[in-house]
DNA sequence: CACTCGTGGCC
DNA sequence: TGGCCAAGAGT
């Protein structure tokens, strides 16, 4: 009776699975690199990004040995950019300071960089059969739903009683299937909505269907606030070269590049923006034009973005400004919204109004 | 603990 | 369309 959950989930998992790369691998590398670029992101989005990944750095040490810049350049389009950061950092480590070698336990590999609860125990468990059970997402809401679970997710008593559930449970062989079904289940059949609960194997024990409350868990914490930024991008050429600057700060797109940005608390007129320019840069009489807006959407912030075309002849130029060659944009990392622009820029030459 | 960090897809 | 959501982690 105790082993039937697992017996069911597993059996379950062997037919049902979707193939996919890092699943026929034991190389902890090619494990915790597909764990990073999977956390918060859809494997539709990530798979790409592995491939790239594991052909452009095929082992840890050629992670280690590149820069951030061509790390960030590669994860571009990614987002979350600080997995980017702490993938690169934790590379460093495993390479020059452990001789290449994973820590082969969930209490070792969550001291690193980018690891933390979740993806410490996949590791353990898909690389070294470590007997410890993942909660992600997914878990959260397939064993929520089976068990009736109405407090809030983000509560840490909540991951605990199905922490608990899961030890009961878990397999004495073959724990790493038992863990990939888990979240298999919440990514095929459990899904968060129109759960397909006529397949599921589960669906006689499972409160939620027994109760037609699948929609009603799991119960989701904190409403998002959305926060209004307005981001004035100034678009300098000057010989094929175009100005760029480092994003610094605890801020979204950190170490990423961008054009140089002004960024107002409300829509700005030209007049203002000229005003605005001639005090930070000491530009005289600012010739400026706008040529694209974009209403930048994301989880948290509404970024209303602006580029305004700047004509004058700079001579001295702000010490963080870098000039590039219109060739060599794409070899820096930026956020999405400008590669994006210059895509756009690139094919349709100067005047552009997006929106 | 509460907040922040991106992007694309879905209805 | 706007809100919700996806293999979480850092601070």
């Amino acid at each position: 009776m105790h082993n039937k959950f697992s017996n069911s989930l597993i059996a379950w998992y062997q037919e049902y699975h979707r193939k996919l790369p890092w699943r026929e691998t034991k190389d902890a590398y090619k494990i915790w690199l597909s764990e990073i670029i999977l956390q918060q992101t859809r494997v539709q989005q990530g798979l790409s990004y592995y491939l790239k990944f594991i052909q452009v750095f095929p082992t840890v040490f050629d992670l280690a040995s590149a820069t951030e810049d061509e790390v960030l350049t590669q994860w571009q389009g990614l987002g979350y950019y600080s997995r980017a950061r702490n993938l690169h950092l934790t590379a460093k480590k495993i390479a020059f300071e452990m001789g290449g070698k994973f820590p082969n336990s969930k209490s070792e590999l969550i001291k690193l960089k980018g690891i933390g609860d979740y993806t410490s125990s996949a590791i353990a468990s898909f690389c070294f059969d470590e007997p410890t059970a993942v909660i992600d997402g997914n878990v959260f809401r397939f064993i929520g739903r089976m068990l009736g679970i109405f407090s809030p997710i983000d509560l840490p008593e909540t991951k605990a009683r199905i922490n608990i559930f899961l030890q009961e449970h878990f397999p004495k062989k073959n724990g790493n299937t038992f863990n990939q079904g888990l979240m298999e289940m919440g990514a095929l059949l459990c899904t968060p909505k129109n759960p397909n609960c006529e397949e599921c194997p589960f669906k006689m024990s499972c409160y939620a269907f027994q109760n037609n409350c699948q929609a009603d868990i799991p119960v989701k914490g904190k409403k998002i606030k959305v926060r209004i930024r307005h981001f004035n991008y100034l678009f300098i050429s000057q010989e094929n070269n175009i100005a760029l600057q480092k994003r610094k700060g605890q801020d979204i797109w950190k170490n990423l590049y961008e054009f140089p940005c002004i960024e107002t608390d409300q829509e700005v007129s030209q007049t203002d923006l000229q005003n605005i320019i001639n005090e930070k840069y000491k530009i005289k009489n600012p010739i400026i034009s706008s040529i694209a807006n974009y209403n930048h959407q994301l989880t948290h912030q509404k970024l209303k973005v602006t580029i305004w075309k700047l004509d004058n002849y700079i001579a001295e130029m702000p010490k963080n400004w870098i000039f590039a060659s219109s060739n060599d944009i794409n070899n820096f990392a930026l956020p999405r919204v400008l590669s994006r622009f210059w895509e756009d820029f690139s094919n349709n030459g100067l005047q552009l109004q997006i929106v």
